[in-house]
DNA sequence: GCAAAAGTGTTCACATTACACCCATGG
DNA sequence: CCATGGGTGTAATGTGAACACTTTTGC
C-alpha cells in the first residue's frame, strides 16, 4: 500500500489528484446456468467495432459510490433481476491493451442460477444462454476470463455444495449428476453418485417422484441448508500435491 | 465488460476521458517466510498520521505502463532484491474508505520466501519480519488482506509444492514438517509425515546428514523438480464438501 | 411387452490413522 | 550416560472404484 513514507521524494499529491495513476475499473460477471443437458453461460454480444458480432460478458464500470462486490451484484440484479444469490469474485485481470478503448481493469466475479427462474427476463434483454463448451472467441480478452472462471466453478462445485443453485427446488438425483457431469466434463459411477450424496447429508427426501417421465420417476430432492449450517466447519489438514 | 451497445444512451465517451470513473490501483504483496520456527511475513512501518505506528504490507500504485502482476513482481524486486519467485494473485480489495487519502482498488498477491537468502537486502530497509500469529492492528485493511492471503496460503500449500519455496536448498524432515505445522497451525504424526512426503516422489534425498545439530543428525533432501513436472497433471474429480 | 431409467450391495485396492521402540549424535 | 530428536512398521479403519441385476413407469 503505498503511503507517503513509501515514496517520501516522488509525490506527496493526494492520490486522487494524480489522474496519470487512475484507471478505470470494471466488473465482469460469469453467470452459469444450467439447461439442456448442457452448461451454460449468459452472453450479450459486443457491437464494439473492434469485436463486431463477438460474445462479450455481463460487465459495467465501477462506480465512485460503490464498492467491487456492490458493483457486481448491481450488474447481476441490473441483467437478471436477482438479489439474494452467491456471487464470488475470482480474479482481476489487467494486461495492458486488453481493452480498445484505453486502459481498463476489470474484476471478474462469478454465479450460478437456475435457468428456468429467470427466462423472462432473459428475453427482455439481448442476453443469451451459450452453451460454454461451444465458445470459440470472446470481445476483450473475456474468453480468458471464462476459462479462468470455469476453472474456478470446476473446483468450488467439488468443495461447496453451490451446484443447488442450479437447481429447481426439487429435483432428482439424476438431474443432480447430470449437472456435476456437464460441469466437470466427466461421466461418474450412478451408484457411487448416489452413495456419496446421500452420505453428505444435504439431501431431503421429500417423498415425491418426478411426473411426466417416460419411465420409472425418480425420487425428488431438496438442498438441505440447514444441515450444511450444522456441519459446515472442520478445517482439513492434509498434504496433496 | 461495458461497451457502448451495453449503456447507448448514458455516454459514449472514450472511457478515458471519464475522470470520475476513474480510481487509483495499488498492489499489496504478502510475502511470508519461515524462521525461528514460526510462519513471518514483511511488513513495513506506516507513518501516514491515520495509522501512526501500525504495520502495513509492501505495496505501490500501479503505474499507466505495467499490469497488475508487473506491479507486484516490481514491488517483490524493489524490496527484496528478487526476480524469479513465485508471486499469486489472492484477492482484490475495494471497500469505499479502505484508504484514508481517497478512493484506492488494491488487489492482493502473496508469496513465499526463504528469509535466510534476504537477510541482507532486508536491513538496508525499514523492513521486518513479523510473525504472523501475533500481529494484531495493521494500517488500512492489511489485516483482513494478511487473513485472507494466509487461507490462501494454508489451502495451496496443500495442493501444490510451494512450501518449498520457503526451505533452504538443502533441508530435513523435521524441518519440512515444522514448516508445515507452523502454516498450518496443526501437529503432525512425525511417521505419517515421513511416509507421505516420501510418497509424492518430491523429495531428492541427498545422501548427506545436517552438521551441528545436538542429537542424532537427520538425512538432508531437496525438492526434486523435475519429478514435479513429470507427474503434474491428473484432473481429479472427487465430490467433498 | 418393450424401452428407459431408477434403485440397490459387495468386493477390492488403497489411503489414513494411531501408535512405541531402538538408534545416533553431542555434550 | 543422558538428552534430544532420527528413523522405522503394522494393524485397524475408512474411502474410492468397479461392477449387474431387478423394478417401475409410459407408451
Amino acid at each position: 500500500m503505498p503511503t507517503v513514507r513509501n515514496r517520501p521524494n516522488i509525490n506527496t499529491t493526494p492520490l486522487e489528484l494524480r489522474p496519470e495513476f487512475h484507471f478505470a475499473i470494471s466488473v465482469d460477471c460469469v453467470i452459469f446456468g444450467f439447461d439442456e443437458d448442457q452448461l451454460k453461460v449468459l452472453l450479450i454480444n459486443c457491437d464494439l467495432p473492434e469485436f463486431k458480432g463477438k460474445w462479450s460478458l455481463l460487465g459495467d464500470l465501477l462506480r465512485p459510490d460503490e464498492d467491487l462486490d456492490g458493483a457486481s451484484y448491481r450488474v447481476l440484479r441490473g441483467r437478471t433481476g436477482l438479489e439474494d444469490v452467491f456471487l464470488e469474485q475470482v480474479h482481476t485481470f489487467g494486461h495492458l491493451g486488453r481493452h480498445p478503448a484505453g486502459r481498463v481493469i476489470t474484476t471478474a466475479y462469478f454465479s450460478l442460477i437456475n435457468v428456468r427462474d429467470h427466462q423472462l427476463k432473459l428475453l427482455e434483454n439481448e442476453l443469451h444462454w451459450h452453451p460454454v463448451r461451444e465458445i470459440r472467441e470472446m470481445a476483450f480478452d473475456h474468453r480468458e476470463i471464462l476459462d479462468t472462471c470455469l476453472r474456478t466453478l470446476q473446483k468450488k462445485v467439488q468443495e461447496e455444495p453451490i451446484i443447488f443453485n442450479l437447481m429447481e427446488e426439487k429435483f432428482s438425483l439424476r438431474e443432480l449428476q447430470n449437472i456435476f457431469e456437464a460441469i466437470l466434463d466427466a461421466k461418474m459411477d450412478r451408484r457411487n453418485f448416489r452413495k456419496k450424496l446421500f452420505a453428505t447429508g444435504l439431501l431431503k427426501d421429500l417423498g415425491e417422484l418426478e411426473q411426466d417421465v417416460p419411465h420409472r420417476p425418480g425420487r425428488l430432492y431438496s438442498f438441505d441448508a440447514e444441515a450444511y449450517a450444522r456441519i459446515r466447519k472442520k478445517t482439513l489438514v492434509g498434504i496433496d500435491f
